[in-house]
DNA sequence: TCGTTCACGC
DNA sequence: GACGTACGTGAACGAA
């Protein structure tokens, strides 16, 4: 049979299995929660309404008018206002996205944002658990494989994968919602890096695969070190441990990761990096810099004092800066994942497709970064669906009370009975660890997982790092 | 009903 | 030298 076809034929059984199990839902808490937030929303409208937005608003819509609109917030913003809008929509007029309100220093529009986030929890998430939850309580998410053009998964009804994370008050509200059947517990298994571990795979590029290689290399440290000139603290960095432990080289790790090395790795380039470095650590992008702006150094200097004593004195020199970067990044650092690139852009341009480690084929129009991602987001879930399925075997055979019950693309989550947790634990690990990459021999770096747990009876908000037994 | 905008996940 | 993140689901609006 066919390979890919057995994995998602496969996949599909297991991913029914998981279905069928189900989560369980506080419906009483979902209601309770829901209350409470219509009370906050209304209280926010009421504030909002004593604005002068709002009166301008009315004035203008008279009792058309609608908070959750918009089409009528641009217009009044920046028809009748005056604002210059910070940015546009793809149709043209001024953009009300968080962004671009946020730049906006007006009482009316803070409320509009804090509105905002807690109806999108209330009129998403909570609403869609009451919806879909069954008489016994449970909600059963799709999880589907025949919808996405890359062969990842899709999940809806309710949506599992895009549930409040990032935000800690939003994520407390919606999982604090989510347990495992009475006297379990929920244990989460993350795939570590998986999407820079499978490109690399296909690039192969040396360095690159070092850094994968060796657990004691950091590429987000060493990229952070580049960005913001952090020689001069080398003595500090390394005699504390780790640029992961001081808060302060911490935020620009984070901001070397999140607004530099990933979006980068799916195609992004300087000029929307320095945006994104300078939102990360709180600096102006329409101004000269002085010192005292921005977040701080352990040393309490402020990072633009630190910037321009460096002779980086504004959001433009920073854009030069990154520019360079840029091109060491690919032209020395990454020269062969680079290579890679391009050879797989015109190999699709040759032949019309670009194909996958586990026999998928994406053809079609695809611009170059598809070219480039579809392959690699593609076959990075197709490892977490393959440990899926093989965990699930494993359950079926040694007949656990254990269940699979979802799936978040490089994650998956488990109600566990407390007596099989080590059990568990150890088998994921096995399969994820040796068992994967010895099945597919295209692995050539080492496959690492990650697990959290949540308390019996603790809710999905309520897990917690856990460290696998002699680790 | 459908396109657009917005917001959440990886 | 210019160009330039990927993949989803779902809610709400508003035009057709």
């Amino acid at each position: 049979m066919n390979a890919a076809y057995k994995l998602f034929h496969e996949g599909s059984l297991a991913l029914a299995r998981a279905e069928q199990q189900g989560i369980r839902v506080d419906v009483d808490g979902c209601n309770r929660k829901k209350k409470f937030l219509s009370r906050k929303i209304d209280y926010l409208f009421h504030k909002f309404e004593e604005t002068e937005l709002a009166k301008v608003w009315r004035s203008v819509y008279g009792t058309g008018m609608n908070v959750d609109s918009n089409a009528q917030l641009s217009e009044v913003l920046y028809n009748h206002l005056g604002v210059t809008p910070p940015k546009l929509t793809n149709s043209g007029r001024g953009s009300t996205d968080e962004d671009a309100l946020s730049k906006i220093d007006m009482p009316g529009v803070k409320l509009i944002l804090d509105m905002r986030k807690l109806k999108k929890i209330r009129d998403t998430y909570l609403d869609q658990f009451l919806r879909e939850v069954s008489s016994d309580g449970y909600v059963h998410p799709f999880f589907n494989l025949h919808t996405v053009r890359t062969y990842r998964s899709s999940s809806d009804s309710p949506n599992f994968q895009n549930i409040p994370k990032r935000d800690k008050d939003a994520m407390k509200i919606c999982r604090k919602i989510l347990f495992p059947r009475q006297g379990h517990q929920l244990l989460e298994v993350d795939f570590s890096a998986l999407e820079v571990c499978v490109a690399a795979c296909y690039h192969k590029d040396p360095n690159m695969l070092k850094y994968l290689h060796d657990p004691e290399s950091d590429m987000h440290g060493d990229v952070a070190y580049k960005i913001f000139l952090l020689d001069d603290y080398d003595e500090l960095i390394r005699k504390a441990g780790a640029i992961k432990k001081i808060k302060e080289f911490k935020l620009l790790r984070n901001a070397a990761k999140n607004g530099f090395v990933f979006p980068q790795f799916y195609g992004d380039y300087y000029k929307n990096n320095a945006y994104s470095i300078c939102e990360w650590v709180k600096l102006p992008t329409d101004r000269k810099w002085k010192a005292g702006l921005g977040v701080k150094l352990p040393d309490g200097k402020s990072i633009s004092e630190h910037f321009i004593s460096k002779n980086i004195k504004d959001f433009d020199s920073l854009v030069e800066h990154l520019r360079k970067i840029e091109n060491e990044f690919w032209g020395k650092d990454f020269k062969v994942y680079a290579q890679w690139k391009e050879k797989q852009w015109q190999s699709y341009l040759k032949n019309g497709y670009v194909d996958m480690f586990t026999g998928f084929r994406c053809s079609g129009i695809m611009r170059k970064n598809e070219t480039i991602n579809y392959p690699v987001q593609g076959a990075a879930f197709h490892c977490l669906l393959w440990t899926f399925i093989q965990t699930d075997k494993v359950m079926r055979e040694e007949n656990w009370d254990t269940r699979l019950v979802g799936q978040i693309h490089d994650s998956m989550v488990i109600d566990v009975n407390p007596d099989e947790l080590e059990h568990v634990v150890e088998t994921v690990h096995r399969i994820a660890t040796v068992e994967l990459p010895r099945a597919w021999d295209w692995i050539i770096v080492p496959m690492n997982v990650e697990f959290e747990l949540a308390p019996v009876d603790g809710s999905w908000a309520d897990k917690k790092d856990y460290e696998r037994r002699g680790e």
